[in-house]
DNA sequence: TCCATATTTCAATAATCCTTGAATCATTGA
DNA sequence: TCAATGATTCAAGGATTATTGAAATATGGA
């Protein structure tokens, strides 16, 4: 993830409604949800909804498939974990005060960091 | 950090000058940097940063001190660590593929993970 | 083919954000 | 006190982003 998409990315995640359809889109998982389905949980109109998709698509977070009569969006996990790295490679330049609070949480996460953590 | 709160903070970081001022406050650390001095490296007039560096300080990802006739601007650790952890955790439900990424600029960043690691 | 469903696109409006330059405020030293 | 320095505030304008509802597009089934 360069700047250029990192900027994209940020103010993509940085309306209410948008951050709400990728975290759903991250629970969802593969099988994603379709453009209606995360409008009514959204609570919000069908071309509202159209509008945060194709901004949130532009930014590389989530990903579209035709599936059918439904458009089935997934979350983009390369991307976000991209954007992630970005923000403590890159803009914090790996700054240790900054990284470590990270560090706990993706050793929560991922099963071979927790095991060599112990 | 807050939902509320991470919002603010992805739309600071979504401006490319306050992206640029970020960056450069987490290199200069505690010291901080002058307003003036902002302004001069980023090449944007004294109104323009003095604009944005509200912007950032309202989001919490920096701080300001009066410094005789100079206003210092440091960069928060605790927040920018908050942005992080609530992007991986809150945001994306701590999905294992994606801090696994981040797990690793975590361990190369921070001396005893590094250790552990190995 | 025709209709219903699922979604997007478009145009108009409202709201927010960014930039600019002039004016103002705070601090220091002469 | 006065001038100089460092920075902020303000108002105006332009640019971008968000919301709305109506119209258009794509797909699948009767």
């Amino acid at each position: 993830m360069d700047q250029r998409q990192a900027l994209i990315a940020f103010g993509a995640l940085s309306q209410e409604t948008r951050l709400h359809i990728v975290r759903m889109l991250v629970v969802s998982g593969p099988d994603g949800m379709a453009a209606g389905a995360i409008a009514e949980k959204a609570e919000v109109s069908p071309s509202n909804i159209s509008f945060h998709l194709k901004e949130l698509e532009r930014s590389g977070l989530i990903a579209q498939q035709r599936e059918s009569r439904s458009i089935i969006y997934t979350a983009n996990y390369e991307a976000l974990g991209g954007l992630v790295r970005f923000l403590m490679e890159d803009c914090c330049s790996g700054h240790p005060e900054i990284c470590a609070p990270a560090a706990e949480v993706a050793a929560c996460c991922t099963p071979k960091m927790k095991e060599k953590l112990q």
